[in-house]
DNA sequence: CAGCTGCCCTGCGGGC
DNA sequence: TGCCCGCAGGGCAGCT
């Protein structure tokens, strides 16, 4: 399930593969996944003799500039890229192929068909939504302790809810989330409202930490995540609670916990964590 | 209008 | 062995 860093790495292979390379033709196997434009002809058009100018981010989305238009690709779950040297093949789980004009394609690959795709005229993307709802990055200087501090103060929210909000940070999953508030020693579960401003401090620190370390590792490998060059991340060797059930807690080897919060899977431990 | 629930979708693993 | 169910979970529509 990529959350920023893997993303961060995918933008990384694809400006490697697939910058300054023209569009020859796209293909769309699974309509529902492009959102805008509604029509899939008209976006497989849109894209013809199209160059690649470069390959950005923001929080979980990556955003493939072209000579007109600015592509918003979503990964979801388990959406991935694959770069190959020829035109196919094409597996079973691969919604949209790019063939570009030197015979290379680009396969976007999703076994759950989770992911998106919009596509808006150059210089737009930022005005309509997914993009416009989103919060600064984690690792932006706007994620501050006073910033999320202000936001904490003004919702009845769980932290951990508070921090998967991409309209309030842009970026965490449900991984880094857990490693976050594990690191920083505050239990998911806590009212935004409770926190000082001094336990804000020391999230918003180490929610920064772990997303710089992850993105140095590449991200963390788990299920299926892989980068358009099929290039894995190390970090899920370097988590601490996500996964990690039952498996003593790092810091007093008591068992760290499963428990759900807000509907989703999370990790702890108890003892560590209030 | 903030916040919660359900839905999208498929593969996998546990239980029987 | 085979079937069924629950779970994985990001984001958004549609409720309250």
């Amino acid at each position: 399930m990529p959350e920023l860093p893997e993303v961060d790495a995918v933008k990384e292979s694809l400006n490697r593969q697939i910058r300054g390379k023209t569009i020859r033709q796209v293909t769309v196997y699974w309509p529902p996944m492009v959102k805008v434009p509604e029509d899939r002809k008209q976006f497989e058009e849109m894209l013809q003799s199209q160059t690649v100018q470069n390959i950005s981010r923001m929080g979980k989305f990556m955003i493939i500039h072209l000579d007109d238009y600015a592509l918003v690709s979503h990964l979801r779950m388990e959406g991935k890229y694959f770069f190959m040297e020829e035109e196919g093949p094409k597996d079973k789980h691969t919604h949209v192929l790019f063939l570009f004009d030197d015979g290379t394609s680009l396969h976007y690959n999703d076994v759950r068909k989770f992911g998106t795709m919009h596509l808006f005229d150059k210089g737009t993307e930022n005005a309509h939504k997914p993009l416009v709802l989103l919060g600064p990055d984690p690792i932006d200087d706007r994620f501050s302790a006073e910033y999320m501090h202000e936001r904490l103060q003004k919702t009845t929210r769980r932290i951990k809810t508070v921090l998967l909000d991409q309209s309030v940070v842009a970026g965490f999953g449900n991984i880094y989330v857990d490693e976050t508030l594990f690191r920083a020693g505050i239990h998911p579960e806590r009212l935004g409202t409770s926190l000082s401003e001094k336990e804000v401090g020391r999230i918003v620190d180490e929610g920064r930490k772990v997303i710089r370390e992850a993105m140095g590792a590449g991200g963390s490998t788990i299920r299926s995540y892989a980068r358009s060059d099929g290039g894995k991340g190390e970090f899920q060797n370097r988590l601490f609670v996500y996964g990690q059930e039952g498996n003593p807690c790092p810091n007093c080897s008591r068992p760290i916990t499963k428990t759900k919060v807000g509907g989703r899977g999370t990790h702890l431990c108890y003892h560590c964590q209030e």
